[in-house]
DNA sequence: TTGAAAGCGCTAACAG
DNA sequence: CTGTTAGCGCTTTCAA
């Protein structure tokens, strides 16, 4: 049992060199396999059993003030509360800078701009050596201007200028994809409920939607589009009112999942089945609600995790290249979405 | 514009006293609100102005390392992913942890022990001043036991010997709570559908609600409990067979919102309504789940934030004082779970 | 092959 | 009131 009494030094290098009777250079030499120092095998062999026998870790506090390293990344989100789909985000960064061995530094600073500024100074205080800065949903932000001492990546959001490399989803062909799922079932008079806030998710898949439509050579019938709120209320007006149209759609492609679980909750009202009467296709594959609908809802996954774990990837080569030529046009990344099929659409 | 190339070396201490003429010891004090020191207001205002004007940041790494306090604390969980509770967890801990200018150190381990090991070892390499070991959902755990090098405080989990602080949900009095909402609207017949797997929560639920029996002096029928799988499918299922009964019940308790959610389903494939033919009261009170099915669901909410807030303050006070009298029988905290009234409850 | 020594940026006891 | 000084634990150059 390693137990030790809180108050009690911990082992530092140099007791582990006395212990092995050798200066606190080899005891370094070889616990970080130095790379020429050319220890021989007993005296390591020594050394890294006094390190075991008196419980020696190393500082990374002391090693990181020496070599100015802190092997550490902050990450920034705004509202981690609400959403599932942070959870993915984190836990995708997390992964890829476990495999660097960096720790992530978590601030949510949920919203509050002031909080933001404190967070990013504390974290460049602590010497973070880059900064994930993410939002739950995809969408314009303006950064605090410290926060660019330090290499940065933005995380489902972008900024004005682009001048900060960024990854968010690809809302277009995500629309895009979603939309042929349902013309490749033959259906030709598909509903879109778009959501009624003016946001780049809101945007892209519409334009997605009629590039699909246009590539079946379906023509775009401004009668099925209709814009509501995204939430199960939404979906559920906007459902309704596009079954009364006097040629109401055999498919409808929502905004979100909740849209579409509302969309459901309308369409049972009404008494029709989904998908035989009416196919439904979501966005956001929320592990909560798609796969728990009956019939379980065919939609459009995010890729959060992926983008988490771009975010960075790319992070860490900004910060071991820091001059990389991407100075003057930061890359902003684009990830797929991708088609998660359930039985909420049906052959036409 | 702060902005600066990041090559260049950031301005430390000397450069402050340099520009403001004095010595470092000089800047320290005033940057410190030094207390014995007794810097007049000209020579502050000098150092604090060279300060700002080379844009002087102090190195939280150096002051650790001076001062063994990294002002950093390990919060360490299985699954983040899935769950929306996570979040909160995660949220009260940050906000109690911010009050004091703490930050957290975020490590997901996924269930896996070996990663679970190294991620407290680099946390204890990190010299975080304590750690918080969270779960999804109240459980027993078994520990690594080098995280005892450091206070630790458990959060919604406990360990077999009890030697760690912890904190998890009242799951009995939540029980009887929910089933107590039933019985105040006059339901006598309630099924209770507990979740099959032998966790506390499945215990506790099950204690309260035969506790609340009791109360209200009704006989307890083993024939209106029904075991199943906490999801969906498990409630439907569950439903259906209690609705069977010779004497259905007016009511429903459900251990989970996904049970209650399945409950919904049944009872609509059976023609019967809620709440008019039937009360249901769910657990958890998923914001993605509840307030979204038709009716909304009333059940009970777990006191997430708080024990999250609650587990870095007990933390913060262990960190403070170290040799409290606790060490012998570490406080085992619950906190109550709260009813959430909506609309899924009808007076019998 | 190993050790001495300098120093990362900061704090704080001690002098002056 | 302010400066000198001695480290915190580690890395790394240089010399032996």
């Amino acid at each position: 049992m390693i137990k030790r009494s809180q108050k009690t030094k911990r082992p530092s290098m140099s007791d582990v060199a006395r212990l092995a009777g050798v200066s606190r250079t080899t005891v370094s030499f070889v616990l970080n396999n130095a790379p020429h120092a050319n220890i021989p095998p007993e005296t390591q062999e020594r050394v890294r059993n006094a390190a075991a026998q008196i419980g020696y870790r190393p500082n990374a506090i002391a090693r990181g003030l020496r070599s100015s390293q802190s092997q550490t990344i902050g990450f920034i989100s705004d509202e981690i509360v609400t959403s599932p789909h942070a959870g993915q985000m984190i836990q995708g960064a997390q992964d890829a800078a476990w495999k660097e061995q960096k720790l992530l530094l978590l601030v949510n600073i949920d919203g509050n701009r002031e909080m933001e500024h404190m967070a990013v100074d504390l974290m460049l205080e602590r010497q973070v050596e880059g900064i994930i800065y993410a939002t739950m949903y995809h969408h314009l932000v303006t950064i605090p201007e410290q926060i660019r001492e330090v290499p940065t990546v933005l995380l489902d959001c972008f900024c004005q200028d682009r001048s900060l490399p960024s990854v968010v989803p690809d809302e277009v062909t995500g629309g895009q994809t979603a939309t042929e799922a349902l013309l490749k079932q033959d259906h030709r008079r598909i509903g879109f409920m778009n959501n009624e806030d003016p946001i780049p998710a809101a945007a892209g898949r519409f334009e997605g939607y009629k590039n699909a439509l246009e590539a079946y050579n379906v023509p775009f019938d401004e009668a099925l589009i209709c814009t509501v709120s995204s939430d199960t209320q939404g979906g559920r007006q906007g459902c309704k009112q596009l079954m009364q149209l006097a040629e109401p759609p055999s498919a409808i492609f929502c905004f979100s999942d909740f849209m579409a679980m509302g969309a459901y909750q309308a369409l049972r009202e009404l008494h029709l089945s989904v998908p035989d009467d009416v196919a439904v296709v979501g966005f956001d594959n929320h592990e909560l609600i798609a796969p728990t609908l009956v019939p379980p809802l065919t939609t459009m996954a995010l890729p959060h995790y992926e983008m988490g774990q771009w975010a960075v990837e790319h992070l860490l080569k900004l910060i071991d290249f820091p001059e990389s030529s991407e100075e003057e046009s930061p890359i902003q990344h684009k990830f797929e979405c991708t088609l998660i099929e359930r039985e909420s659409i049906g052959r036409r």
